[in-house]
DNA sequence: TCATAAAATAACCATATGGTTATGCAAGAG
DNA sequence: CTCTTGCATAACCATATGGTTATTTTATGA
């Protein structure tokens, strides 16, 4: 059974608009992790990151594999493709003059990171 | 009252996880519209329209006006820029394997498919 | 075989979400 | 003034979401 686009789109969004769930994709990009390593920031029970692992899963953006006592989750962000591809079509309303500035964004975009990196 | 970063990320992506909704932003790409004009396409109440847009004026994504006995709707696609910024860093985790390793990815899901069936 | 560890599942709870119908209210139009 | 239009708001409902604790399943290891 392959999941519509538009329902596609419509997991991928709502498993993104929770912190945890980014927290924890984020936190795959450092490579696979078990539940309770995922577990370890949080102050929440290991049900409760067993459902939203199991949210990410059905949005796709995760797989599980097993591996002894462990299932550990592997990110998967093919399916936010989909997502910047629809955010894409948006662009040139939040870039005003989108080709004359294109640089001015970028700069604009490096500063920004470079304040947030000098709070840290 | 200013959102928080992580906050506004909530609800920009929550806004965004209904077609419902994406059809309005969409439709606004072509200009501001009253809530009756939004609500032509759809079946659903008047209401429910007033709600969706409620969702959509909370995430920053669309501004109201008062015209006449109009309420139109203007799209400010500003926040989209977060949410974009935020799947950037995942990029690479989808962008790079497809050029040269589309095809070997493909055949290791079909191997792994082979075995999982074999399996059962 | 038995104990332990990792994770899933069940059952439950409070709140959020997405819809409805009914009603209220402000701004033209007659 | 009164009527109508456009929308908001209220009240309600069913289902979804995000958490909990308790229990079960699965795999390792003694």
């Amino acid at each position: 059974m392959v999941m519509q686009e538009a329902d596609q789109l419509d997991a991928v969004f709502s498993a993104l608009s929770d912190p945890t769930r980014r927290a924890i994709l984020s936190r795959l990009t450092a490579g696979d992790a078990s539940v309770n390593e995922l577990r370890a920031p949080f102050t929440m029970s290991q049900p409760a990151i067993s459902k939203h692992l199991k949210v990410l899963e059905r949005a796709g953006l995760i797989e599980r594999r097993v591996a002894r006592q462990q299932r550990p989750a592997r990110l998967n962000a093919a399916p936010m493709a989909q997502a910047v591809r629809w955010l894409d079509d948006f662009k040139q309303f939040w870039a005003p003059s989108f080709d004359q500035f294109d640089t001015l964004l970028e700069d604009l975009k490096r500063d920004k990171t470079t304040r947030e990196a000098d709070n840290e």
